[in-house]
DNA sequence: ACAATAACCGAAAAAAGATTCGGTAAGCGT
DNA sequence: ACGCTTACCGAATCTTTTTTCGGTTATTGT
């Protein structure tokens, strides 16, 4: 895993939750498992824009931080992965609505100005 | 202002929230604006980490989005430039509220993960 | 007149994060 | 036996974000 060169303020909240759950996919990856996807192959099928390696790295990430856990058999080799949320994890499920319907609620404003960037850059 | 080269998906409520408030110090600006540091030169001294140029570039980012609003008087050069959060920007506290709160509620756990990455660095 | 402060900006460089590519090891269907 | 899928990893590369540095313009205090 990544180790950072530059020092993070951990005692910033919002920092502590950044390097949780921020970051490009991992929500939509915490999405997935909550509705029931939970095979790293099937993440994939869901979240198609994202990469096979980038779903392996970050459900990693989101393991190491305690958000997730693996319950695989691993009698001989993994084969059969399966991930779910822990009640910490779970605890995420509240911040990522209210951040979605945010999100959804000021799209559209955010869009004109994305576009008006794109036309001022030609 | 930078124009990304990949197009993110502004359907997704996350990713449109990102852009308006991630990043790492956007959270702290409004912060600040809150508490009613509002000039550029006292949210620098506010947030001791931060560099001048960051602060300007974040609240120019911040200003373009619409989540705050500058009241200068441009009588013939800036000079006094006063920076306050809009209602757009009142509806992002409570989510960074509970964003930090959530984070203070776990950074024991996170700080312990951190520490024992840094340990297998070595 | 001179130093200090404020508000800004451009550009280069560094750091962080995401993506692609190629690989391993194992099981399953035909 | 052969190809397909699953799970996973290392490393190079590219993109995005953050930081640093040096500059401009104007005001205030001495």
């Amino acid at each position: 895993m990544y180790n950072r060169k530059i020092e993070e303020d951990l005692d910033c909240g919002i920092r502590v939750a950044a390097k949780v759950f921020g970051g490009k996919w991992k929500c939509c990856i915490l999405d997935a498992i909550n509705r029931g996807i939970n095979r790293p192959a099937d993440i994939g099928r869901y979240i198609t824009d994202a990469s096979a390696r980038v779903i392996e790295m970050q459900l990693a990430e989101l393991l190491f931080f305690g958000a997730i856990e693996k319950c695989a058999e691993e009698d001989v080799y993994p084969k059969k992965s399966e991930y779910r949320l822990t009640p910490m994890g779970e605890s995420i499920l509240p911040i990522l609505e209210l951040m979605d319907r945010w999100g959804l609620d000021h799209n559209e404003l955010v869009k004109e100005r994305q576009r008006e960037l794109e036309h001022a850059a030609v």
